[in-house]
DNA sequence: CTAAGATAGTTTTATATGCAACTATCTAAA
DNA sequence: TTTAGATAGTTGCATATAAAACTATCTTAG
């Protein structure tokens, strides 16, 4: 039987870092970061743990922990907690005592808070259409589904009884 | 004329976090980067910076500058400028003196650093199929394809003569 | 009741990184 | 030439944040 003729074809060894989802997602992750930053950051002079704390508070309802929003938000206790005293330090949140556990506080938005809240989603829903505008609607449904498809694959869904997270913008 | 009765449907001024495009990606972006950190951080002491610009010299052959992988990879320059260091000091990238502009070094990798490259690879590419083995095969190339629509819209790609970089992992 | 361990939240520490200032070099225009 | 401005790369500084140590409280086992 003849040896194949040496012929070397496409390697399997090589990696094209710019086909490399994982870079991809963190370049674009951070890229749409900077867009949305002019919004809370420049504007309102929030940080990103800071928006994440009003988002969940304001579309939550009310009365979150700490500990619930970092596990749901996947952000690092620490950062929700330097977040929490911003917030608290200019009368956006406040917090609730529990007389049944006082290691815990609730949180939840204060009329400022909610007014900030309410202000800042058309702006960033806007952002969010213009930046997803360049995909058809059939396009941005399935774009969405496989999105949720990996976050499921990853265990990244807020399912409340979850592992401890690491921190991310 | 009728004034319509009160009747308060949908809010179209809330916004689930968990559905928000940026808050995902952010998440997921975090979620993939740290995944593969076991790979290069854990493994071989290797930061993130540190991958871009192996991985940059390894597939694009040889000799490139510095700004040429802090644009192309739109890392910032500072960012690159202490992980060449880093690499230079473990021997894993060298750099060659141009004589026609002397304020800028070509950068190759050594054998050491083709090496550890070419090693990095199949483990890097394993865990990202590995990410990627909850979407059908369909939906992997309409995910990329969507990726580079948004990607090209938000004047990411690496055209070379493109703006100064906004740093990310 | 007491002790051991778990949990909520805070603070300290170390590190990573963007920004801006800086050096050295190149280019272009007077 | 000389000078002004651009560019490649480095470094100092400030900030952000993950990890770990810490405090206070709760729970459970003895």
């Amino acid at each position: 039987m003849a040896v194949n003729p040496v012929k070397p074809g496409p390697r399997v060894t090589d990696l094209d870092l710019f086909k490399f989802m994982p870079f991809r997602l963190n370049r674009l992750a951070a890229e749409v970061s900077t867009a949305l930053a002019t919004e809370y950051a420049d504007r309102y002079g929030l940080d990103i743990p800071g928006w994440r704390i009003l988002a969940t508070l304001g579309f939550h309802g009310d009365a979150c922990t700490a500990q619930y929003i970092a596990r749901c938000t996947r952000t690092h206790k620490s950062t929700i907690s330097r977040a929490v005293t911003m917030l608290l330090g200019r009368g956006l949140i406040e917090r609730l005592e529990n007389a049944e556990d006082r290691r815990e506080f609730r949180l939840r938005l204060t009329d400022d808070g909610r007014a900030l809240y309410r202000a800042l989603i058309p702006p960033l829903l806007r952002r969010e259409a213009e930046i997803l505008s360049c995909l058809t609607e059939r396009e941005r449904i399935d774009f969405a589904i496989a999105l949720s498809k990996i976050e499921r694959h990853l265990d990244l869904v807020q399912d409340l009884g979850s592992k401890p997270p690491a921190d991310a913008g």
